[in-house]
DNA sequence: ATCGTTTATCGTCGATGGACGATGAGGGCA
DNA sequence: TGCCCTCATCGTCCATCGACGATAAACGAT
């Protein structure tokens, strides 16, 4: 059930979305699920950023839920939470299949409107 | 540089996914999945936002190509491109299942702490 | 204890986003 | 013809993002 009520659901769905919405942090999540990549240090050799920048990505990934980080001192190990992934997978595919889902009216594509039942 | 994955793939990735991470573009894309709310002064009145933001809202999304506007002379008709939300499920959806595949280990250092630190 | 390494945080700066009101164009309709 | 309705665009304002350098904290090693 699809409901057209603006709920914080959607804020939250949207905050998910925009942590993965930018090309570093899918590199650093490429990186992670690449593996042997879990340390801050390796991600900033790899993406050619700043080391402050790098680890401002993480930060927003970590407050996502998207990733997971395990910083015991100078080294932190940092790893995907599958678990919140699969989630959003699972959250944001359904929904795309709905948007691309067949419409009720109101001529999806036709390059000419023609619109005159609308409501 | 083994895997810097510099691809401007996730730059395009990126934009369709800012595109859809904002709780009033989701609303509109529900309004349009929806079907009888291609106007854009329906989803005006149902969300309760400006008519030029929403306008700006719509304007987001044809240029990331999830909708596509129909617009001819005082009315306009929205549609969801139906096809590029496909495609970007089919991108999105393997994507983040290959995020939350299988863990290759964290090789550099291997506390035992590999999963917790939700703080 | 001191040094070196690694990382998070702070402060800053420019750019962008998101919201709004106002304006103007484009057609319907009386 | 003139009025009204609808929508896109413009200009503006404030907030946030994204990037960086610099700094400080936490530990291992010497």
């Amino acid at each position: 059930m699809v409901m057209t009520a603006p709920l914080a659901d959607d804020d939250l769905l949207a905050l998910r979305l925009r942590a993965l919405a930018h090309p570093a942090r899918l590199a650093i999540l490429r990186a992670l699920a690449a593996g042997g990549k879990c340390q801050c240090g390796h991600i900033v050799r790899g993406l050619s950023l700043a080391q402050s920048t790098v680890s401002q990505h993480l930060k927003v990934l970590k407050e996502a839920g998207l990733i997971a980080g395990t910083i015991e001192g100078p080294r932190s190990c940092y790893g995907i939470d599958r678990e919140a992934v699969a989630s959003l997978a699972r959250e944001i595919g359904p929904l795309l299949e709905h948007f691309a889902a067949e419409p009720p009216a109101c001529a999806t594509r036709t390059p000419d409107a023609r619109e005159s039942a609308l409501v």
